[in-house]
DNA sequence: ATTCATGTTGTGAT
DNA sequence: TATCACAACATGAA
């Protein structure tokens, strides 16, 4: 459920309530619900993994993390976090987060940080990007700050798209590399919006839980990186590690590491 | 049956 | 004060 492009879609599923009043508002959220009762729903919106609810001078906040789930039009056999009901249906929130946030949702969040928005902002990103010292591309490519929206999974997938391994510090890549990977986070979130629809995500993984690597026909490799150390798939021939010269003592070692493997070196087939 | 993962926040220790 | 590590949340696919 929980990256950026699912809840694009779950927006788009909502539309159908917006304008509507609230008739009942129940569940187990630790929230004032009553609130909601007999309110007009003005709008259903989404700013990367959020989903918002918004009501005249305040706005509901769902996020899924791992495991949230919701229903329209239906329910689970399982306490609703969050159900709100309207004369044309129900709209149902389980194992989420949920939050009542006051004020203006334009206040609180910045639509040129997410990248399904047609506000995204490329130029912002780049300019947070070259203000990092240290940071690897996986853990950039997650840092909402920046990339709201982008999971793990847009996350393997864009580093395999173009060919950068995983713990490349940003500031180490060329200047149009650097550019191509904020291009693709966008590009990238919406194939994965679009094979969602089609309930072809899966089929479409290139480097995420696959064994090999579609392009160089080896063994990938499957580990946890990053500040989170979360689940990182790549391919250890043609996703480059690019270093900030501080650590190029370290990629030394590394490359020698490597170079015993002595891992063939294919070209470039796939055009993605 | 067991493990683990599309994620974030809050808490308490350092 | 700031940073860090880890617990907590809790479902369902493999």
């Amino acid at each position: 459920m929980p990256e950026g492009p699912s809840i694009v879609i779950l927006r788009e599923l909502t539309e159908q309530f917006e304008g509507k009043k609230v008739l009942n508002a129940l569940g187990n959220a630790k929230i004032d619900i009553n609130r909601m009762q007999g309110l007009k729903l003005i709008s259903c919106r989404s700013w990367g993994k959020h989903f918002l609810l918004v009501f005249n001078g305040f706005f509901v906040r769902v996020h899924f993390l791992m495991f949230g789930t919701y229903r329209i039009n239906e329910r689970k056999d399982a306490p609703p976090r969050l159900a709100l009901e309207f004369s044309n249906g129900e709209l149902n929130f389980y194992t989420c987060s949920v939050k009542l946030i006051d004020g203006n949702v334009n206040d609180v969040y910045d639509w040129e940080k997410d990248v399904m928005a047609d506000e995204w902002n490329p130029k912002k990103a780049e300019t947070e990007l070259m203000k990092t010292k240290t940071t690897k591309v996986c853990d950039a490519l997650l840092n909402q700050e920046i990339f709201a929206g982008v999971g793990n999974i847009i996350k393997n997938e864009v580093l395999w798209r173009i060919c950068v391994h995983p713990e490349s510090h940003v500031t180490a890549l060329p200047a149009k590399k650097l550019k191509e990977m904020i291009r693709d986070a966008r590009d990238y979130s919406f194939l994965f919006y679009a094979w969602k629809k089609e309930y072809v995500l899966k089929k479409n993984w290139k480097i995420y839980k696959k064994g090999e690597c579609p392009r160089c026909e080896i063994k990938t490799i499957r580990t946890w990186l990053g500040i989170n150390e979360r689940l990182t798939c790549y391919c250890p021939n043609c996703q480059l590690l690019y270093l900030n010269p501080e650590s190029k003592v370290k990629s030394a070692v590394k490359k020698k590491a490597k170079a015993v493997k002595k891992v063939k070196r294919t070209t470039k087939t796939a055009s993605l």
